[in-house]
DNA sequence: TGACAAAGTGTCATTTCTACACTATTATTA
DNA sequence: TAATAATAGTGTAGAAATGACACTTTGTCA
């Protein structure tokens, strides 16, 4: 089968860059190509986009197909079309971007992908094709949106400690945080809720669990309330 | 000619939202279609990207072909993808948007538009394609982002009153300023140079005009600095 | 039971923000 | 030429937010 046009089409592609929070750093997940061009090489899941498939769902589709990452959130990041950024022919590719709780998601290789695994940010291997720009964007992104939108709160588990959220700003902003100034403020804006429970298996004073209260941040959004951190 | 693939392509397209201040109202350019679908609606500037052409180029080059307009800063906005947003085929848009000087540019219509003309954006006539989302895409980008970059003054002329630049300010962002309080806080961030001009052929004191030094602007930012209104 | 490790807590000085009203200057008009 | 109309231009005080800073509490483990 064949498809033919007037003029010249490029094919158009997405690529899902997903953040984790592993302990100290922050990651994403590459998969390891098993098909040409860069066989053998990591990059960002994604792939083509079917000729009658929004956007996002095809980026959901491969993240899924490529890494067994379901039902998370993406947000478009930005649209990368160098004429000249694969090999093969012309293609235009759609970046979205996310966060996942490590934690809560068992990644497994398949498809076009040999492997799957996090890398830190820190420490990334040569990436296939322009995905060292990608990344470069996504990581501009998260650090620009972090301050002023609870997104912070994907990354952690459900239930968590106050430095385990410092912490997670601190690593994102790649700056320290005063911990009474970051205590008041967040605890300020009346948006974690205590649990009541308290760390386990910790060898020493076991701090509080606390959630964010998604529902308490939309009630407040709706009265003018900015989120800032 | 045609051409020829494995797979089926979607055509790719780029969409320029440029905006204007016409003394107290913010405007949009559009361009009505010259050619169907949706031939005599409105719609922004913009068309099919070529083969080798990189998309900022694309949007450079559609704008100048369709409204005279050229050498503008665009930033990338969005992509839209919606599989049935063209009756035609499936073609995705990559949408760019402006800030211009209404004064500085002579609009005229050519090529695949019928005319181009500054519209209020509070009185946008019904729009093709999918252009309608495109425009409110691009409304919340601009509020968001004037506040924290210093944006705004490519929509004004190089020299300016106070006065221009706060209501310029109470138009994107939809709500009034203090007079006192937004000149302490702009003149404070010392990025305007006092001309020693003032205003001509005004039906009462003059106003004191002030230019924007991007110069200045620019190594305050090597020092950490950030604009904010 | 003492040492260790991180949790949890308050204050003060500085800066920033907000709210607010009158005088100065210029062109126009009576 | 004096009065009027229109906008320019200016300061302060109270409130709120920020930033800097160190010790006590609680639990585990050796």
């Amino acid at each position: 089968m064949s498809y033919t046009y007037e003029y010249p089409h490029p094919a158009v592609t997405v690529d899902c860059v997903v953040f984790g929070l592993d302990d100290d750093d922050l990651k994403v997940l590459l998969i390891q190509r098993d098909i040409d061009p860069f066989e053998g090489k990591w990059a960002f899941p994604g792939g083509f986009v079917e000729i009658d498939e929004p956007l996002e769902k095809a980026a959901l589709r491969e993240l899924k197909e490529e890494t067994g990452l379901n039902k998370i959130f993406l947000e478009q990041l930005y649209t990368f079309g160098k004429p000249d950024r694969d090999p093969r022919e012309r293609v235009i590719s759609v970046a979205f971007f996310a966060l996942a709780n490590i934690r809560d998601h068992r990644i497994k290789a398949a498809t076009d992908a040999r492997n799957a695994a996090w890398f830190d940010v820190k420490n990334i291997p040569a990436l296939a094709f322009d995905h060292q720009n990608i990344l470069i964007t996504a990581l501009e992104r998260i650090k620009g949106k972090v301050s002023y939108q609870p997104i912070g709160f994907e990354l952690l588990p459900k239930k968590f400690t106050l430095n385990q959220l410092q912490h997670l700003y601190e690593t994102i902003l790649e700056r320290p945080l005063d911990k009474r100034n970051f205590r008041r403020k967040i605890l300020g804006m009346d948006l974690l809720e205590e649990t009541g429970e308290t760390e386990k298996n910790v060898a020493h004073r076991a701090a509080r669990l606390y959630r964010f209260d998604k529902i308490k941040y939309n009630a407040l959004l709706k009265k003018g309330f900015i989120f800032e951190v």
